[in-house]
DNA sequence: ATCCATTAGTCGGATGTCCTACTATTTATC
DNA sequence: GATAAATAGTAGGACATCCGACTAATGGAT
């Protein structure tokens, strides 16, 4: 007879007994709530990347590519691609060397400001961007394992927490 | 003028918006659940590697010191942290040697199974998973930038999700 | 008993993220 | 106008994660 009760087989709801085994109650919720989000991100990230790697992208680099895409000029700096991806400027220089290197965008100089370097997406990387994005819609944001309801909910919480950290 | 709505501070709306014009309004909600995990995730590692940075530990190396001090021998196989923690085994590899480095836990082999390596915690290591345990807790888990019913809420929907994904 | 599939870990490589410099420009100040 | 402060990007380094390949050891199947 094993030590192991039907209720004990998610990780994270054994993690909060333990939390509260120990009279951490007042944090055991936060604690379920950060690990919790670590792991969805991991599973969601994991789908997303196998759906694209034939596409031989990844969502960092979706996410520039959809960026310029839907931009009105197809070029953005620099700068404001970190700003709305809300990543650091070297995750940004780093996502765009790669996307170059496949041709998939290109660095053109400022016009009127020589500081400042304008990604500009490619033809190809226009088809890249749209395929993806059908992909990704049919295979995996039409059914990201939520049901409708709870979705939404998850949304807005952590839409809420963003606001609370300073995002927008 | 310019084209800024009040509403159109949150990439993440603005995202959806652009989903829901393009036609994709099936797909909208999933996008913006994953856009959202991966940015709440990115605050949440944010808030606790800060706290756990005068440590000398990552939330990584902090789940594996605690999953050891918590265990009823302060010791485990690689295997059964990588299982608990649901990572790759390469990572555990990765965090064991860190953690050995800083001689917070230490490798032994099994006493039957030659394959396997057991991970101890050592002295030094329960001292340090304890008091980021108590840093934690005060400062990221009793207030990890949601209210209490949301963040059960949230919590509850992501198990769900982890639950599809074949978690446990 | 012997051979092969499975299991446990490690190694090397690719990516993404952040941080701390450091360079080049632009802008503001005196 | 010359100098100082702010801004835009890049370079190098530290970490974490995964994948594929490789080594050892265990255990079944014949």
């Amino acid at each position: 007879m094993v030590d192991r009760s039907p209720l004990n087989s998610d990780p994270i709801a054994e993690a909060r007994r333990q939390w509260e085994a120990h009279g951490w109650n007042d944090a055991a919720d936060g604690m379920a709530a950060v690990t919790s989000l670590m792991r969805a991100h991991q599973i969601a990230l994991s789908r997303v990347e196998t759906v694209l790697k034939p596409l031989e992208i990844t969502f960092a680099r979706y996410e520039v590519l959809m960026l310029l895409h839907l931009s009105s000029r197809g070029s953005l700096p620099m700068g404001v691609i970190g700003s709305r991806l809300q990543v650091h400027q070297t995750s940004v220089t780093n996502a765009v060397d790669r996307l170059e290197a496949a041709h998939l965008v290109a660095r053109q100089p400022h016009p009127t400001d020589r500081r400042t370097t304008l990604v500009e997406i490619s033809a190809r990387g226009r088809q890249v961007a749209e395929r993806a994005t059908q992909t990704l819609n049919a295979e995996v944001f039409t059914d990201p394992l939520l049901s409708s309801a709870p979705m939404r909910g998850v949304v807005e919480t952590l839409r809420d927490m963003r606001q609370q950290a300073g995002d927008f």
